[in-house]
DNA sequence: CATGAATGAGATTTCATTCAT
DNA sequence: GATGAATGAAATCTCATTCAT
């Protein structure tokens, strides 16, 4: 995610600087920038339209001139999170391994991409506070379109056929255990390390758990 | 957490309606009670002190008086939604179990456990959205005066003595694993089912999914 | 509607003038009758609510406070000055006038009533912009709770029966053509007196048109 | 009017779409026409030139380029819509009729004009509302350039050449009663037939009422 | 002439909190 | 303790108009 705005950016560089003047795309991406960080920060309810304008380039009224109101903005920050993480998740290359590595990378990997995604995790907590009611409908947003579902499915595939997994098992319900695994060590550190310490998130913490989500993931499918 | 609610809502209609009057105790609770419904729907900035008093049967002057800000009764949710909850766990009764089979017990009831607690898990989500900052500082929130930690305790020394548990894993792992995956189901409905689909969600899907953090947890602990 | 407003500032005198706390009754027809000065001037789209305020004695936040927003204090002004309107009517008095006399009564009283009324006119222009579709919807505002329709109705009754009226006529429509005449004469000075001078607005225009409007009623109706 | 649109829309279409550069005057018809139907329905200030400009086929940049702003493009659209009623009062035919006929007939006709001009009666409410302050002041709309007035004129002169008309009225009296009852036809339905029921508006209720213009007007006039 | 981008000033509305009785 | 009235500060959103290309 970071890296992504950095490319952007440095894009830009190329034109002169200081004038954003007449860059609509420029302006829309600085604004959605800001306001994705804001968003994750403090929510819907809880974030100012003048806080994310002033840490714009440009000016209130321009949000409302591209996002028509504070919940249109919100909608097209969420749309693009999900847009940026599924690309993320493309990025992930499995090429020549065993079906059980495969899937031990992909479980391992998604801990570690949550843990990278901060933003977008609280995005999707504050989303779920919502109930889900800004959701995007694009097609491209559907689980077939899913590169992370595409994966498993051929990784479960191959497993089968090489004997190695046990059968009755989904993609989806792959997904869903490894996302749970690694979406919650992200987004309840708060209250769980209020209750029992921190210990479970310094690195040798985070690497303990990062292999027990591998071993569980593996120890539910293997035959 | 309904069926209390419920039971106090009829208690509360046997009395004569001028009783509140005479019955702060009664006042606290109401207040308490609608405020906990009204924070788990909308968060804490999204929540109008106005409609918390509307719903209550005492005046909003009365919120102020006895929580003295909207914050301070937020905190009073809270922690009285996580007294509520563990006087819940402690209702598991594993006497004379093996060690796997209460184990398996632990995950599962778990898992259900969380689904009657949708009140309680939204109010976790906004915490952490709120990054913990309202939390109960209270010893007996402390992980180790948990009766779920104590029961992981106790089952896993009996596990490894008995030989059947691998040794190097302690109570509070397991116990953040079994959470993820049960708090995740809950937690994360609205947008998963958006991308990927009611299934998961019907009685069939939760019975699958219930069955595989059994699975999950013991393979994880399994010598 | 000024004299009515005087009464109610004179009932006031009673208490303690410069203190308007706490007198909800008091703000609210402030607010109200502040309102429909501002409305019947600018219309609702072309009023500020700020102005409002501005030559209210409480705030623009207690504007809010008793009638939800602009569109709520705008629908309150035009049911008040309905009401007013309907009690300025019930003054007139036919008593013991023949049918012919009380009628052209009642058509030249209504003209100048008119006359008299220039921001409920006004208000009712404003209306019939809006389409009519802010009138409030009670009972007592259906034309058979109109004093104007009853002393038509009667008079109307009395001719025939005296054989001074022709039949065929209905109340509804005396009263239709009463109210163009006497309503035209306001609403529509400010255009017509552009084109055609002044001439029929001073006083001795306004008595030759209140005649001709008695004299065409009359000469509607009698047999 | 509505009629003159269509055919002006049809004539549009026939033309090359980039021809709309090269023909101002098309612009500014286009423009015109969008604008009077938007201040018909919501009036100067609830008017939106955002809203004039989606409608028309060139961009608000023109909209301030013809018209300067907001309220001079209302005044053009006032002074417009009255220069096409004049035209429209021209097509009254009235050879050959006897005074009395003549003048029912200016009557009834005017009551159907109106009737069919709800565009028109609609800008001249809201320019009252504005107590005609964008008026135009050019001299082919004083009443002396009236055909209407010039129509009434000849009629009662010839009328009272006859000594079938009483003396001591004007032709603008007849026109300001004329006009009181056809108007009020239109332009209080709304909040009328909200009080009274909508029996006076279907065709039955109409032609009653056209009758009574006449017969009044008459009744007015006749020695 | 034409177009989409941009804008400042101001309008409406909201909200937690306190006051008067 | 209890209640409805009151409030200031600030939030969201709107609109006519101008600018850059």
């Amino acid at each position: 995610m970071e890296k992504a705005q950095r490319s952007q950016a440095s894009e830009d560089a190329d034109r002169p600087r200081r004038s954003w003047k007449q860059d609509p795309d420029g302006v829309r991406t600085n604004i959605l920038q800001v306001a994705r960080e804001a968003f994750a920060l403090r929510g819907l309810s809880g974030t100012r339209i003048d806080e994310i304008a002033a840490r714009t380039s440009t000016s209130k009224r321009m949000i409302y001139y591209y996002f028509g109101d504070k919940e249109g903005l919100y909608r097209e920050v969420l749309a693009d999170a999900y847009r940026r993480t599924r690309e993320a998740e493309d990025a992930l290359e499995l090429e020549g391994l065993a079906p059980e590595e495969a899937l031990r990378k992909v479980a391992e990997f998604t801990f570690d991409n949550h843990r990278r995604s901060q933003v977008f995790i609280r995005l999707v907590m504050i989303e779920n506070v919502h109930e889900g009611r800004h959701m995007p409908d694009s097609a491209e947003m559907s689980g077939e379109n899913s590169s992370a579902i595409r994966m498993l499915e051929d990784i479960y595939a191959r497993g089968l056929e090489a004997g190695v997994f046990r059968a009755g098992l989904s993609a989806v319900e792959l997904h869903w255990h490894i996302s749970a695994l690694s979406y919650f060590n992200v987004s309840n550190r708060a209250t769980f390390s209020h209750i029992f310490g921190e210990q479970l998130f310094d690195e040798k913490g985070q690497s303990i758990l990062r292999r027990h989500v591998g071993d569980m993931i593996l120890g539910l499918v293997l035959a």
